[in-house]
DNA sequence: ATGGGCACCTGGCTGC
DNA sequence: TGCAGCCAGGTGCCCA
């Protein structure tokens, strides 16, 4: 479900509840999320004081002072401040108990979510190691991006979904960004020409950062720290939107399954 | 190295 | 009304 914008309105809405606070209890009511979580697991976050919320891509980083858990929502998750009286709910896997008197819930019906606890440097942990630049650093420019998409034959919205060439760009986002920049999600990635990765960049971060603005997208159960859910899915020009005329040109806007997921395109407006 | 496909899960909707 | 089939915001892993 959520991409980075979606993750990044979870990080603001969660930074003011949990910094500064001690995790005093942890109450695990289901282990089988995507990694099953380990024995010790509640007997590790007791105790730790919340140094920070940080994210990397779709990671939520929440750094204290014995380790930093490593949260991931996967398609179906949120995180939530709650009252912990209030009486948990289906998917209710995971509560974090603060000394404030409040809790993060974490829920999560398809369990493709994952929480990990670890000690060191979670930059260097496997799962982020590898990951590309944030799409919101002067990192990820056109420069980076012209050279990574040469001889490169994959289609440009699988290679700007590929979180090893830049993170936090899903499915919604990606087909989202190439519409603003006019590009067929199927051209070849290596035969974009320098203008137009130029454009895909601009429309990358555009994309990303308006959606930010407003809290994200909501197209079925994303909410956010707050319970509530974000505003961007009324600027959709695509996504989800098959059939239906292009707010630009009024063409019918087209669909296919690239890489085994939709894919939202306008003929007219994209080439 | 690159690309393609499957797997992991539950729930909501559609159409017979 | 019931149920099979399909689809969904992600990504690790295996294979050619």
């Amino acid at each position: 479900m959520p991409e980075l914008p979606e993750v990044e309105t979870t990080r603001r809405g969660l930074a003011p509840a949990l910094e500064g606070r001690v995790l005093t209890r942890v109450v695990v009511r289901e282990r089988r999320l995507r990694w099953r979580l380990p024995a010790g697991f509640e007997a590790a976050l007791a105790g730790c004081r919340v140094r920070e919320v940080r994210r990397r891509a779709k990671y939520l980083l929440i750094a204290t002072d014995r380790g930093t858990l490593i949260v991931h929502l996967g398609m179906s998750g949120s995180l939530r401040i709650v009252d912990p009286a209030l009486a948990p709910q289906p998917h209710d896997h995971v509560d974090l108990l603060l000394d404030s008197g409040r809790a993060v819930r974490f829920n999560d019906p398809r369990r493709f979510g994952c929480l990990i606890f670890v000690a060191g440097d979670p930059l260097a942990h496997p799962l982020l190691r590898t990951l590309g630049p944030e799409p919101l650093s002067s990192e990820f420019d056109a420069d980076y991006l012209y050279r990574r998409t040469r001889r490169r034959r994959v289609a440009i919205k699988q290679l700007v979904m590929n979180a090893a060439i830049v993170v936090g760009v899903g499915n919604i986002y990606a087909s989202e960004a190439l519409f603003r920049a006019g590009l067929r999600p199927q051209r070849a990635a290596g035969r974009l020409t320098r203008a137009e990765v130029v454009r895909l960049v601009a429309a990358i971060r555009r994309v990303l950062g308006a959606a930010i603005k407003v809290g994200g997208t909501t197209l079925r159960d994303y909410v956010n720290a707050d319970g509530l859910p974000g505003y961007f899915r009324q600027k959709l020009f695509v996504y989800e939107r098959a059939g239906e005329p292009c707010r630009v040109c009024q063409t019918p806007i087209r669909q296919r399954v690239q890489g085994q997921r939709s894919t939202y395109w306008c003929p007219t407006c994209q080439r």
